[in-house]
DNA sequence: ACATAATAGTTATGTCGGATATCTATTTTT
DNA sequence: AAAAATAGATATCCGACATAACTATTATGT
């Protein structure tokens, strides 16, 4: 009894699909012990990276909509894990940075997501993982140059 | 000015879904002029592929709800693509399988996506393509083994 | 055979991620 | 100073996906 979605499997979207399906299962199983979604985690990554930056550019980084992040970082000011301070020469603008707690909560669910990922790609090598990540992010710089016929893009060797 | 998502950008997940991001706006564009969805045109595929078999199967294959799948068959039944014709030895059950017109909207739409596979995999050779959706595989079997710490699984040589 | 359980499909409903329109406050432009 | 742009917030909607419960039919167990 060979596959039945044969004619789906020849296509990375249905591979990538269902990948990310059980991916995000597991993700979140991970984070619930720390009270954080995907989308919060990214966030407090993304902050912990760049301490000072703004909303606005936050939702760019991760390419979510100014006004969902509002709600999100609401979640995460509520818990105490995000401060939003006022920028002093732009008082429309917040700068956000992790709290203490923030910090703390960041590291101990950077080290659940490190087994999550070993998890996840569990008989990968470590070369495999760079390669795969390598064209994931091919396949993402091709769906935002909407089609210019970039003649030689290649990507970076193994 | 290095990337601002640095510490995301070494997890899979986070760049699979990325990836699926765009494939998903080009794949909904794609379709359009067929009046199909991602969703739809997988249903299509696998009746396709496996004339005759059951709503229950058909959500199996393709992990969704079986709810879903319902309203889902619905609109393909009132577009004229599928037949749902009632199992004889069964009456609870629906054999599912494309009309005439559903066999030549698939055929045509399949050209599209095979078009669209081609945008999004630019750049990369039929090996890198093998390969991103065998580890694609791969993880999407790690993650329904819940964690039976298998030992040694490992992948076709590409 | 008949009561019980199981199954196929359906209906109704809830949840969650993501998108748009619009608003206030502030800053920039002219 | 007036008009336009920007940062963030509020309200609202949509689509993907999940669960519970219902009807009709078939399978099971004594």
């Amino acid at each position: 009894m060979s596959e039945q979605d044969q004619g789906l499997r020849l296509f990375c979207g249905y591979n990538i699909k269902r990948a990310f399906n059980v991916i995000q299962a597991d993700v979140s199983q991970t984070l619930v012990p720390f009270g954080l979604r995907l989308v919060t985690w990214s966030a407090l990554s993304v902050i912990h990276g760049n301490p000072g930056l703004r909303q606005s550019q936050l939702a760019d980084i991760l390419s979510i909509e100014r006004p969902n992040l509002v709600v999100l970082l609401d979640e995460l000011e509520r818990a105490d894990l995000i401060n939003r301070d006022r920028d002093s020469a732009d008082r429309r603008a917040y700068r956000l940075s992790l709290t203490e707690a923030g910090e703390v909560l960041y590291h101990e669910a950077l080290l659940a997501m490190e087994a999550h990922e070993d998890r996840m790609t569990e008989g990968l090598t470590r070369e495999d993982r760079a390669a795969l990540i390598a064209m994931l992010r091919r396949i993402e710089a091709n769906g935002k140059t909407g089609g210019e016929t970039d003649g030689n893009g290649s990507l970076p060797e193994a």
